[in-house]
DNA sequence: CATATAAGGTTATCAGACAACCTTACAATG
DNA sequence: CATTGTAAGGTTGTCTGATAACCTTATATG
């Protein structure tokens, strides 16, 4: 029987800030605008400075507010704010299917950038890590490891900060629930083919061709979900 | 002239905290170690509790640490965290275009998936988002909710969490960027051009025809780059 | 007019205390 | 012996009040 923790009543700078950051992003507070004081909203709440602080601090870490000492609180503009995805595990098949299908298309489009883009430095990073994938002995968490290189190798070919940022993420979070799940189940074998597929995909790009590139991550990737037994439409 | 904001020694808790920070993410400390105590730490580092408290606070709000009232703080396993990307503005072009680069893939592809798995809500919602940006008057600021809805919505239609959000931030970030950058620039006639094109778009996904969906998207995305002066490559 | 200076407000930090909660050890009970 | 109750100690959560650092504004001051 399992029943997780119950929560009495959820941190309560954290519901204070879940409150203020509704009010902003929702627009009942727009960017500029000044929070009331934190002994305001001390007495407000019927809670303590401490407790308003905290959930302040928070909402300047989400960058929702900025503070100047001195001044106050304001709302900040919304273009300055991070971009933040709550990760829930990918305990579930549905969520680790689903993360896996957002990875394909933009791995498939970065590795047609990297064959337009890459420089000589680049290209030796991408063989640097295939060596090392190469060299190990079997799927392991060093393999997983490697794996993960050539792939972040690869995004940051493209030259776009972004896809090596966002590729860098979704591989590692998918990379991590696979070493979890099944990480003993997997075969030597997987490792050849994965080897293969990551050098016909580095050739491609060696040769400054996007569209065998992308077809190489294509197939690559679409071999990766067969081999995870994932059903991915839509290809 | 303009200098910044200097600040003598930036925030002592996010100092300490990005200290902490580095501990964890580079493999000093790991997944379920226990942090020192509240009480230790600040003897250690000169400070007073308050100041560590606010570090931890941000700890816990990147993800890193969780605390358990009674029983102390421990570094999180790594596939819980968030994925997190700061955001810096998209001030230059270059930056702009990476972004804007990496949403075309992602769309195309929900434009895929949307086709396949909408169901009737989903299109309903799709319908309304286009009819309030046909009901509105020019490329306002309003013109910009509603197309940013009409993305939203097809986004939502792939029944994937991950394309939602994600879509969601990165089409919300270029949304502003226009509007700060060019919204004075833009004519109505774009409007009428980019109504035909999402209306294409919404036929298709209504039609549960995925390769005319991507097609429709991959349309609208590249006239869209291309009224902004934008030159992506790849396609 | 330009520059100091003073005053008041606000956040940042400090200090100490108590409350709430968890773990552990140990006694009590059956 | 196994289970339950109880007490103790440790740790985070919250409260209170004070001081420091900083900003803005108004008011002299030359």
């Amino acid at each position: 029987m399992e029943f997780g923790h119950i929560r009495r009543s959820e941190h309560l700078p954290a519901r204070i800030a879940g409150q203020i950051a509704r009010d902003i992003t929702e627009g009942r507070m727009r960017p500029g605008e000044k929070l009331p004081t934190e002994h305001f909203l001390a007495k407000a709440l019927g809670v303590s400075r401490s407790v308003v602080r905290e959930a302040i601090a928070q909402l300047r870490n989400e960058g929702l507010v900025e503070t100047r000492q001195g001044v106050g609180a304001f709302v900040t503009e919304a273009h300055a704010r991070p971009i933040r995805i709550e990760q829930d595990d990918l305990a579930d098949r549905q969520s680790f299917r689903d993360l896996f299908q957002l990875r394909v298309p933009l791995e498939i489009e970065a590795a047609g950038l990297a064959a337009l883009h890459h420089t000589a430095d680049d290209l030796q990073r991408i063989d640097e890590a295939l060596a090392s994938m190469s060299g190990g002995e079997k799927w392991t968490a060093e393999g997983i490891v490697a794996d993960l290189a050539f792939h972040r190798a690869v995004a940051a070919a493209t030259g776009n900060e972004y896809f090596s940022v966002f590729i860098g993420f979704i591989a590692e979070r998918i990379s991590l629930a696979i070493d979890a799940a099944r990480a003993a189940a997997v075969l030597e074998e997987i490792v050849e083919v994965t080897i293969e597929e990551h050098v016909a995909l580095r050739d491609a790009i060696a040769s400054r061709d996007p569209k065998r590139a992308r077809e190489a991550m294509k197939m690559h990737l679409l071999g990766a979900a067969k081999r995870l037994d994932l059903t991915l439409e839509s290809y």
